[in-house]
DNA sequence: CGTGGCCCTGATAGCAGGGCCACGGTGCACTATT
């Protein structure tokens, strides 16, 4: 053990109480110290904040830690306040004026070391600047998948980040996320500018989850499906995801009606409501909450018994999230995906945005025929979002909050090449709702396909799932030795890829350009679809 | 993309069928009123 390390586990437990490290958390500490940007990747419950509440203090400066609700924010306040580590405090718009100063204060003076803010609060350019003044060096992403699943079109302030890292002098960077798939990961680690960046991940798998799906014609016969199956459980905890407030509502009250303790949670609520119904939960006085997606991040419980899926949510990623919300005390749990393919069609709907084009003219329009300085934006997520577009497809460059039109190409050409960058963000999105149908319809283990989507490998079907209870689920032979996972390939329309597993008559790869594919072995083969550049 | 509610129509015992429309998720920050 270097001294280094020593000295880690010695403020770990003198400070925190942890008598002991696991050694995903020591590794990532070590490069947090070697100097190395990191992307962690570990499961809820492994100890993440670890991560950078012990290096912080090595480290002389302040740290920034970026955490996407204002809840999780004070939940960290909270839990480090019950620690020997130096005080945390939050910016952010539920501050009186008076006590806005006296956090400023605080992290002036360096009585504070953490500083918890939310990606929003890092588009105002004047406190971007009073933050550059201070000695900042360590910057922290929490929840980074929200960069990838939040950034490009719901909070796009998320996308910015790499700006605002660079604008601080680039301090020491740790990405945190209990779920991302490789390509999250490269994205996370392209939109935060990471540099020689290092990636502690650890594996997927949670051998105690259950995993099943129930497929149904008839959106009447999956809805009572799933009430029968809470009601067996009486007095069982677990989670009921839906797709919409109301079906949270309606289900919570069928529930409640035949006597279970159950409640809907969905952002419609008022806080007040959600407050209560989440502590309620975590206290062990609720057994069944019925949420849409607004529930769960934040929720550490270790005895949820089951989740239910009533409709399918819009990705793998979302999925894996919710489910790993289950069995964390690594006693058995069940999962299962209550499945109509009709039900696609609404996350189809949700995810889809038309590309801002009257807002990307008016940027551009701006930017063009501005001072060659660069303009300022309107603020607005509307402008961030159209800004971002234009910044990726080349058009527009952003020093200091100041946009400037960096292109030889046309205005109207900059327009149509953000188009095109939106729109290929949508064919991602779109090849991974088609992988929750994947999920959803595959006659394989359902383990080893989503274990294949985080880019992991399991040998064999695992043996706790419905199709291997079934039998569908038989050893994966390798179809041929033509192609193998995380081997690159090219494709005549798709372009470069790759591959992210080899089934029986199928593989699955992802493109850089169009997102998720899965192809027919045969048709490949045949046709010699994909070509393997040497 | 799919669903549920509403209205109209036509045809005629208690309503079937079609067309149209509205609706559907996640949170920050900021403002105006009570």
């Amino acid at each position: 053990m270097t001294k280094q390390t020593r000295e880690l586990r010695r403020l770990a437990e003198e400070n925190f109480g942890w008598s002991t490290l696991r050694a995903d958390q020591v590794r990532a500490m070590e490069q947090v110290m070697s100097g190395h940007d990191v992307l962690a990747v570990l499961p809820t419950g492994a100890g993440k904040s670890a991560i950078y509440q012990v290096p912080a203090l090595l480290l002389e400066g302040t740290t920034v830690v970026v955490s996407p609700l204002i809840a999780l924010q004070h939940d960290q306040i909270e839990g480090l306040a019950d620690t020997a580590a130096p005080e945390a405090v939050a910016l952010n718009s539920t501050l009186r004026e008076g006590e806005r100063d006296q956090v400023w204060e605080a992290v002036r003076e360096g009585a504070a070391e953490y500083l918890f803010l939310s990606p929003e609060q890092l588009a105002d350019d004047e406190r971007l600047a009073a933050l550059a003044e201070l000695d900042i060096d360590l910057f922290v992403v929490d929840e980074a998948h929200c960069v990838s699943g939040w950034g490009h079109d719901f909070r796009p302030d998320y996308l910015r980040l790499g700006s605002v890292i660079e604008r601080l002098g680039h301090p020491r960077v740790i990405a945190l996320t209990a779920t991302a798939a490789p390509p999250v990961r490269a994205d996370i680690a392209d939109r935060l500018g990471l540099r020689d960046h290092r990636e502690v991940i650890a594996s997927f798998d949670r051998p105690n989850l259950h995993l099943s799906v129930e497929r149904f014609t008839s959106d009447a016969d999956k809805r009572s499906a799933v009430l029968d199956r809470v009601r067996t459980w009486a007095g069982r905890t677990g989670l009921v995801y839906v797709a919409s407030r109301r079906d949270a509502d309606d289900l919570a009250e069928e529930l409640v009606r035949s006597g279970a303790r159950a409640a809907g949670y969905h952002a419609g609520m008022k806080a007040a409501d959600r407050e209560r119904v989440h502590q309620d939960f975590l206290a062990g006085e609720l057994d069944v909450v019925v949420a849409t997606s607004a529930f769960g991040m934040g929720i550490d419980k270790p005895d949820v018994r089951f989740v239910l899926h009533a409709s399918v949510p819009d990705s793998l990623d979302a999925y894996y999230q919710q489910i790993g919300r289950a069995g964390r005390d690594d006693d058995p749990a069940e999962i299962i995906l209550y499945y109509r393919p009709e039900d696609l069609g609404l996350q189809r709907f949700l995810t889809s945005s038309a590309p801002p084009e009257d807002t990307l003219r008016e940027v551009v329009a701006a930017a063009a025929g501005g001072p060659a300085g660069g303009v300022r934006p309107e603020s607005g997520a509307r402008y961030t979002r159209a800004v971002n577009l234009l910044e990726q497809a080349g058009a527009v460059a952003v020093d200091d909050g100041l946009v400037r039109f960096v292109t030889d190409s046309s205005p109207e050409r900059a327009v149509a090449d953000a188009v095109e960058v939106a729109e290929s963000h949508q064919r991602m999105v779109r090849s991974r709702l088609e992988m929750m149908r994947g999920y959803a319809e595959t006659t394989g283990c359902r383990r080893q396909f989503l274990l294949g989507y985080y880019g992991e490998e399991l040998a064999d079907p695992c043996g706790n799932c419905d199709t291997c209870d079934a039998g569908t689920a038989e050893r994966q032979v390798p179809g041929t030795t033509d192609f193998a996972r995380d081997e690159v390939v090219a494709h005549q329309e798709w372009g470069r890829g790759v591959v992210m597993s080899v089934e029986q008559d199928r593989l699955t790869v992802l493109f850089d350009q169009v997102g998720y594919k899965t192809l027919s072995l045969a048709a490949v083969l045949e046709n010699d679809l994909l070509s393997t550049p040497a």
